[in-house]
DNA sequence: GCGGGGTTTTAAAGCGCTTCAACCAGGAGT
DNA sequence: ACTCCTGGTTGAAGCGCTTTAAAACCCCGC
């Protein structure tokens, strides 16, 4: 088809082609109202015969407006990886374009920030940035922001630019989990902690507030260590229940890997799950969902969060500000699959 | 600093403000020779001062060429993060710039290609791309194209377009596997097989070539099944093996995934790993790393792959083909962990 | 047959940067 | 004294598209 001689083809080849003006196949090209339906048909057939493809450099140094939304992403984790599936989507839906910048080990988040901001971005969104309140708020001076899935705490002074934030209820989510175990009989739940940041701190929250709520002991075991929230972390805390020999029936673990640890200590110490202990995660990581583990968890709605943030980011935008607060909190799902169940009847 | 009135800080602006014409401030940020020392420190402070950042589609637009390479990713694989990453480094070594297109499930490879044209990518590198090989010979007559982890098979006619390839000797790899069970004492190694695909292919024909070298017989299990390469195929292997009583001493697994599935069922029928059975991966994933999974398992060199698909690129490119073969073999390597040990003294 | 209202079309001015030919000083060479 | 360099510098022409104001057209009714 294309491939012919050389040079690209360009807006101005279609419209020679044509023989209307590059105004027009400009306007019918991105569906501007305008032209009339025989050019507009006209310009679409040479367009596709010649195999014109627009040149995204030169409509975004000529558009006023860019469109794009930036989107910081630790290119290793799943998560971060669905969030930005349903994110492109749901831009795309609202006429927005995504621009990807991965953070990686010899690529900080501000170098990732910059090349986005220099790409044009309208707006970014940053999922769980490690970047302090200050810079975060800083940066919102400059440009729209949307925060996912991060507090900001201690909150900025109220003078100060603030970034949206759209979560997921973490304390809701442990609480969740609490109340499923619960449902199921059990009474002695422990709950094995994650690293420092908010979201350890509200699923920690969530946690001891649900069990209180019941008249249950709450019994926390550490969560830190190098590094916070892996599999080591739930292998210790097994550890550290095995060796007092009187072990709860069921775990709320701050996450998935932290689960698997946890399933793997006791799964080696003949401990059946769920027949002597129960065990919930967190995250609904692929991890959880493979299925020789069929791990119980507390999913978060991804979907939701990147709607969430694009709605964000086109409130601030295009101003038709409706409804939308300056933190949107979704509610965490419980996932049941093979690691609860009730308790064994004692003895 | 910045972020006071309105306009973004433009090239001109920095001119204006050092007194030198927009031309000088072009060369001296690109690091262009022509501007005498002096020049260049003044408008480097000017630029600081103003907080000046280039606008990337202006100069991508002026630019003659773009110097940007297209890497289309599926952003959920490790393994695809982890070639990304250190593309992005080699590439930028290189003067090159990397331009993330991910492919999801509202996204075919199709479209994230068109992306990455449309964006004047100049060079295209694809990982384990499942488009056929007609398509990858089309779409290299449009532009550079280099193939990672992927063989072209069956080869294009010799007339046509053909991409480069860089990818690992995945038939070593099997082999390296065996070659260390055998060193250990194994030798009933079974192996469980791989989907379609040239790569599932290639390490059968080590194992196969392996074994017979060696006078072993070998034993392979299928690996077909939706989907292909996943733990469930693991855990129906063992199932297989552990029905009929006699267990090999080693299992080879088509990747690490599998060898997990293996891995789980038999610990779940109380075998022993590696006592009585030793088990080697494929792919050194971070599944394998786990600190309580502890696979040995065969590892490609992502940076290498990385480099040479970067270096492909170059040649093609700036014309110095030295000494680049049209496909490119890296050795994996076997990292030894947990899994793996002499075979128990049978009795 | 002409002014008026609406609909289509287009000329032209950029977007912010790069590039390249031309230009300019101030030595060196003859 | 005059030409020839040569390293520095710059004016101006784009890159390929968007956008806006204005032109062109068409159909009416008077």
């Amino acid at each position: 088809m294309a491939g012919n001689g050389g040079r690209r083809v360009r807006l101005d080849d279609v419209a020679a082609a044509v023989g209307v003006s590059p105004a027009s196949v400009s306007l019918v090209l991105r569906g501007a109202p305008g032209p009339s339906a025989e050019t507009r048909a006209r310009v679409l057939e040479a367009a596709q015969r010649l195999g014109y493809r627009p040149d995204r450099a030169a409509s975004l140094l000529a558009r006023r407006r860019s469109r794009l939304i930036g989107l910081l992403i630790d290119v290793r984790s799943p998560f971060h990886a669905d969030v930005a599936e349903h994110l492109q989507d749901a831009a795309e839906a609202r006429g927005y374009d995504l621009v990807l910048s991965t953070i990686t080990r010899s690529r900080g988040e501000d170098r990732a920030v910059e090349t986005l901001l220099d790409s044009r971005c309208e707006a970014l969104v940053l999922i769980g940035p490690d970047a302090p309140v200050a810079r975060l708020s800083e940066l919102a001076a400059t440009v729209p922001l949307v925060l996912l899935c991060r507090r900001l705490d201690p909150p900025p002074a109220p003078d100060r630019p603030r970034p949206d934030v759209v979560r997921t209820a973490d304390e809701s989510g442990t609480a969740l989990a609490v109340d499923h175990l619960h449902g199921l009989g059990h009474t002695a739940i422990a709950y094995v902690d994650g690293g420092p940041g908010t979201v350890a701190q509200d699923r920690r929250d969530g946690y001891l507030r649900a069990m209180t709520a019941r008249g249950l002991e709450p019994r926390v075991l550490p969560g830190h260590g190098t590094p916070p929230g892996t599999e080591i972390i739930g292998i210790r805390a097994a550890e550290a229940l095995l060796a007092e020999g009187e072990l709860p029936t069921a775990v709320v673990a701050f996450n998935d890997r932290v689960a698997v640890g946890l399933l793997d200590a006791l799964a080696r110490n003949g401990v059946d799950v769920p027949g002597r202990v129960s065990v919930v995660g967190y995250d609904d990581d692929p991890l959880a969902r493979m299925a020789h583990v069929g791990l119980t968890t507390v999913g978060q709605d991804t979907a939701g969060l990147a709607g969430r943030a694009v709605e964000a980011v086109v409130a601030r935008l295009d101003g038709d500000r409706a409804g939308a607060g300056p933190e949107q909190v979704l509610e965490p799902y419980l996932t049941v699959r093979r690691t609860t169940a009730p308790p064994r009847p004692s003895g």
